[in-house]
DNA sequence: GTTTTATGTGCAAACGTTTGTATTTTTGTA
DNA sequence: TACAAAAATACAAACGTTTGCACATAAAAC
């Protein structure tokens, strides 16, 4: 099972395998001739470069290491769909790990990725993730990190997130427009970045519309279907709210499982929004409304951003892109019919 | 940025490089206190190994290559995440690509991983892939390849497949038992093996209890939402069926569309079956009747597949593993409520 | 006390590239 | 024709491991 090197390449045409090297790396210092002839030789003998003895060689790789929470979640699929499609035309390969919410399992990722010399990493970290040392460990031992999503601001290097904040302001604004004045936040633990900002805007928003704060409706951990369920029950029960903004789309979506099972009607009675435009949030009856993240465009800029310092062309330290989300407003929480949205 | 490396190591021990690698990878040929010495100073220098030059050195590198059309599908995203699941803990890494569901950028994927020179090979292929001779060279070359879900024969190697047929079958009949007659069949290319057993069961189902087979409501290639909807539209335009079953569950959604568009009742006047078991399925008005894909359990068998072959306990070809499907019957197509589901 | 066997370690080559420097060949110019 | 300059190629070391073989030391057997 021997595979054609540079080095077969270089004795069928009695060369050395340097020329080999620089003819098929198209450097300059090799005459046009050789190079058509090694290219045509390459062909002939169905030579595959050995990447591996390259990156040895070159001290650097080009595989790009990616950790998320989870792979099959809908918006981290679509975030590393967009990283790859952006990292492979440039010839960057992508190792993949997942670290199921874990710190622990995410410190192994990590450790994993290193060893493996990737040549930069993009990721998101856990949601119990208190300490982050390995990844500031990594930024610091010439691993560059681009953080998206959950991010967190003491790790050097870019971070791309979503405008949580507007996000947030946007769906709870609308709510008030459409006359609900008791907003319960379902959320999810708010140590989190992403969750924070969505909190400061569901405030603001209240705040700027004179509308109390109710500390005893805002519910942390309330991120699932189940948990969404659940709580939604409980306030509607204690008849303390008219409408939820949770602050991810299963949630929303087990909110509305609880207004139907309480006979109440949607929107008229209570409304809801999600946040993430999940696939289903477009399907299901009443159709829920909902502020996109666009994982894509977040994939497509980590990408971006994480070639161009691996690439030496911007050291990256402590950039943060905001990228802008749009509120769809359906049928969820649309009263009044005022607002466009599909 | 130097890295520590086993030089180091064996330096400040006094000791070569050899012992060095041998007392890290256990090797018994080393004293148990040069084994420990050696483990506390790699810890103490903070050593972690270069699995590039491993990799070079040993011939074989512990990545796997994984190529799907596309990272994003809900379906593909969990047999990654599974596999992933399945490899890490034994040592594995995950390098992925995806094919875009076109021939050329497989061709290239595969080419790039082999590149890589990774141990395996785990994919699916793409829609338009005609001409399998690349992935048939791969494992010529001595890449073993494990094929899941969109299969090819004439590739060496196992296939992890879905029992389409029966998924079908179960769906088809599920819709007779349910009185509906005129069913007509929304599905991808018949050229691929998954569409084709599927296309079996149906045609199967229908000769079982004596219902003429009408190839004018067989609509190839009406695998998407929108195709879904327009085929769905102008079927029921023509009062040519009473019921769908669809080979994926966004054609479904879009002939739930298309029904209640126009104004027909489901499951009473049309009934819809669809295929994979979306998020949404569950979440939809209706809520959608359709056969599951275990997509994670595909996942770990087509890993456990690889790793047993890589680990040459098994040469594995021509080994089919047939995943079998269940039918979850909701409203959509629930005429008579004799059947349980979820 | 010598020989044999086990046990632990060292030596050096190899994996397939890349790249700085040295060497040869070609080209241009006087 | 000679000679410098430029262009093309060769040489050799390096990247960080692993591993077959040789070697030394210690324990066991005679």
């Amino acid at each position: 099972m021997k595979r054609i090197t540079i080095i077969d390449i270089a004795e069928a045409l009695d060369v050395t395998p340097s020329t080999v090297s620089r003819a098929l790396a198209g450097n300059m210092r090799v005459s046009e001739v050789t190079r058509l002839r090694v290219h045509q030789k390459a062909e002939e003998l169905g030579y595959q470069p050995n990447i591996v003895a390259s990156s040895l060689r070159k001290g650097r790789s080009d595989t790009i290491g990616m950790l998320v929470p989870r792979i099959n979640r809908n918006f981290f699929s679509h975030v590393i769909s967009a990283v790859e499609e952006v990292l492979n035309p440039s010839g960057y390969n992508l190792l993949i790990c997942q670290s199921h919410e874990r710190e622990l399992k995410e410190k192994q990722a990590i450790n994993v990725l290193f060893k493996n010399r990737v040549a930069g990493i993009i990721m998101s970290h856990s949601i119990d993730t208190i300490n982050f040392d390995h990844i500031i460990k990594c930024s610091k031992e010439g691993v560059p990190v681009v953080q998206f999503d959950r991010v967190n601001k003491t790790v050097p290097g870019p971070r791309i997130i979503n405008d949580n904040f507007t996000g947030a302001y946007m769906a709870v604004k609308h709510l008030i427009r459409n006359g609900y004045t008791r907003i319960a936040h379902l959320t999810g633990l708010v140590g989190v970045n992403v969750y924070q900002e969505r909190l400061k805007g569901y405030k603001y928003a209240l705040d700027e519309a004179s509308l109390p704060l109710d500390q005893s409706i805002i519910i942390e951990n309330a991120i699932t279907k189940e948990t969404g369920f659940e709580h939604a029950l409980n306030l509607l029960k204690n008849n303390k709210v008219d409408a939820f903004f949770c602050a991810g789309d299963f949630a929303a979506s087990g909110a509305i499982q609880a207004i139907l099972t309480l006979d109440y009607k949607i929107p008229d009675d209570i409304g809801v929004v999600g946040f993430a435009n999940e696939p289903f949030a477009d399907l299901m009856a009443p159709r829920l409304t909902t502020v996109e993240q666009n994982a894509f465009d977040m994939g497509v800029r980590a990408a971006r951003s994480l070639i161009r310092i691996v690439e030496g062309n911007n050291p990256g330290y402590g950039i943060e892109e905001i990228i802008p989300v749009r509120l769809y407003v359906r049928e969820s929480s649309n009263r009044i019919f005022i607002e466009a949205g599909t």
